[in-house]
DNA sequence: AACCTTATTGCAAATCGTTTGCGTTTGGCA
DNA sequence: TGCCAAACGCAAACGATTTGCAATAAGGTT
């Protein structure tokens, strides 16, 4: 009954154009569960711990990716990370997210203002689809970088 | 008797406790030439028709961002890229970028305002390093996207 | 100016994240 | 139920980057 439901999943899935199968299912799943982007390597693990090849994994992310489903993201650290889209409206809004160069953790700041309107001035930028920021979080400041 | 002068490269790079190698000053001077970040490819290719190899492009220009006289930046699209540090005050400011995920130029954005304060109410950041904005450019919308 | 120590180099092989070729399996419409 | 393209598993290919090792060279010392 809940929006994580299988058959709901599969839904989403056929309505996107694509077939859905045990390993797009789990997939989606997995990203149902996190708050935050996780990896290729993330998904990958776990669906090759369901017995799915590792490129099933490379495959379906990038798949969900195309019929923009699944969002695919670049923190600095040269792996790609990927989540939902989500049904934000509009469902691609620039989301801004920060990563630890530290520790590699990852949160997503929609809520944080964006200086928007500077950035339409800018003379190079048409459009900006994606912000992102890097530097330390408060946890590794305690841990004395 | 520029800054760019071979000697002051050299002189550079010996303060830095390194030590003042045909490939390094070659390096600088590529860095010195450019107005936005080079790839590790970018430098590979331009010391190699030079005689040099590329793993010694490569150990150089992570030795120079070891010691602080160059900037390594990942800008979403899996390859590092490499600028001066300069003589900015402070050094190390967040220095913002913007990457046409199209067309793949990189623009520096030194001049726009940024969020700072809101930044540094985020609960989870401590200090933010590096900023970088995706999206398109004016020049890849005119081209029709 | 020759000398010594150790950083740096060249080359080739290794690694990492990711993609692809290909023969086999499977989802889902007829 | 049967068909066919889409999706799969496997293994090999890939591009960017790193590393091992023996040879070379930078720069302080004599």
């Amino acid at each position: 009954m809940a929006l994580t439901d299988k058959n709901q999943l599969r839904q989403t899935i056929r309505n996107a154009g694509l077939r859905a199968t045990p390993a797009r299912i789990e997939t989606l799943e997995l990203l149902h569960g996190v708050k935050y982007p996780v990896t290729h390597a993330d998904v990958a693990h776990h669906l090759s711990g369901l017995g799915f090849d590792q490129a099933t994994a490379y495959r379906n992310l990038n798949d969900l990716v195309v019929v923009g489903i699944v969002r695919r993201t670049e923190l600095g650290d040269h792996v790609w990370r990927f989540e939902l889209v989500g049904n934000e409206d509009p469902p691609h809004h620039p989301h801004p997210h920060f990563l630890c160069v530290d520790c590699g953790d990852v949160s997503c700041l929609s809520e944080i203002p964006l200086p928007k309107a500077s950035l339409d001035s800018i003379d190079q930028i048409h459009e900006v689809t994606e912000i992102l920021l890097r530097g330390y979080c408060r946890k590794c400041k305690l841990n004395g970088i």
